[in-house]
DNA sequence: TAGGACATGTAATGCGTTACATGATTAT
DNA sequence: ATAATCATGTAACGCATTACATGTCCTA
C-alpha cells in the first residue's frame, strides 16, 4: 500500500474527494474550511496534486479553454481507501502546534510597562474578534453547505474555531482588567 | 537601527535577556516557557546566536571546560533597545498560526463513520489532558520562578495556555456526547 | 569502567512561503 | 478598450526539522 500519506497530501486527497476538482478550487475551498488548523499556498496544492497522481490516488485530465491549461481531477478507488487509512492512523496523537507571534510579544513585554503590556493583549483581542467575523461569514456558512452536501465533520470543526477565538477574546478582556490593576498597583 | 528582528530571532535575545545563556540554557528554557506557542530546535537556537553576535545585539565569549566547547552570551544595550522596539511593533496583528493534523483528520473522518469520527475526538482530548500535566509540571512551575525574578508575563502566558487546553477538552467532551447521539439517530 | 544522561553543537534535507508569470473574464 | 479580478500555475528562497557527531559527568 505504500507508506502512509503526509497530512498535506491527504488534506489535498481529502478536497478532491469531497468534490474539489482543480488546484483552484481546492485553493478556495482551502480558504473556507481548513484555513485557520491547517494552511495550504496554492504552491504546495499543485505540488501534491502532482504527487498524488503519481501514486494513483487521483487521476487528472487535462480541460483546457482557449490557450488557457486547466486540469481536473477526482479520487480513485485507491485514494479513497488511502484516506481511510490516513483518518485511522495511529493512536498517539501529533501534537498540536500553536505559533503566535503576539503571544511571543506578551511573554516579552515585561521590559515595556504595564501599558505596553495591555496595548498586546488589546492586539490580540481584535485579532480574535476579526477572526470571529471570518467564521461568520466565510467558514460556518461553507461548513453549512458541507452539512447538507452529507458532510457532518466540518461544521464541528468549525464551531471549534469559532469557540477557540471566543475563548480567546474572553482571556483577553481578563488579562487587560488584571493588567490594569496590576498597572494601578505599581 | 536596521531591520526590525524576526519573531525567532527575538525569542532568542529575550531569553538571553531574562538570563540564558548559552544555547543549551536556552533550549531548556524554551522547553519549559516558550515551547507551546513558539517552537524552536537546537539548530535555530544556535543559528540565531551567530546572528545576533553579528548584529551586536548579544556578545558572546568562549568559556570553554576541557576539550569541550562551549559559549556564552550576554544581551548588550542594543539588543535591549532592540527587544523593546520589537515588542511594541505595529499594531497590526500578525495572525494565530495553528496546525493540528488531529482536527484535519476530524474534518475528514465521515469516511469513516460515526464512531471512527468519536475515537479521534477521544485522541484529541487524551492530547490535551497530557498538555495540562505539561503544564502543571514543567511550565507553570517555570512562570511561577520568573515572577519571583520579576517577570510578570511569563505566568499570564502559562496561563492563556493552560485554559486553552481546558477549552480543547471540554469541547472533545461535549462533542463525543454529540457524535455519540448521531450515530444512535443513525 | 562502562553505560547512560547531560551538554553543545553541525550537516543535510525538505517543506512551505514569497514573489513572480500568464491567460481569461468581467466591469466601467 | 482598459483596468481589475478571476484562474492557474512555477521558481527560488529560507526557515525549521531530522539525523548525526562529539565531549563530559554521574552512577552502579
Amino acid at each position: 500500500m505504500g507508506d502512509p500519506l503526509s497530512n498535506t497530501s491527504a488534506a489535498v486527497l481529502g478536497l478532491v474527494a469531497m468534490g474539489a476538482r482543480s488546484g483552484y478550487e481546492i485553493s478556495r475551498a482551502v480558504d473556507r474550511s481548513l484555513r485557520f488548523f491547517w494552511a495550504l499556498a496554492p504552491p504546495q496544492i499543485y505540488a501534491e496534486l502532482k504527487r498524488l497522481d503519481g501514486l494513483g490516488l487521483i487521476e487528472g485530465r487535462d480541460e483546457a479553454r482557449g490557450a488557457r491549461r486547466r486540469r481536473v481531477y477526482d479520487a480513485t478507488p485507491a485514494g479513497a481507501a488511502a484516506l481511510r487509512a490516513w483518518v485511522t492512523a495511529d493512536a498517539d496523537p501529533s501534537p498540536l502546534e500553536l505559533r503566535d507571534p503576539e503571544l511571543l510579544r506578551l511573554f516579552f513585554a515585561g521590559s515595556v510597562g504595564p501599558a505596553g503590556a495591555v496595548e498586546r493583549v488589546e492586539v490580540m483581542r481584535r485579532r480574535s474578534e476579526r477572526m470571529l467575523e471570518a467564521f461568520r461569514r466565510d467558514i460556518e456558512p461553507a461548513a453549512e453547505r458541507a452539512r447538507e452536501g452529507g458532510h457532518e465533520l466540518p461544521q464541528h470543526v468549525a464551531r471549534f474555531g469559532r469557540e477557540l477565538h471566543e475563548f480567546v477574546v474572553d482571556w483577553c478582556a481578563r488579562v487587560e482588567r488584571e493588567l490594569a490593576e496590576e498597572g494601578r498597583a505599581a
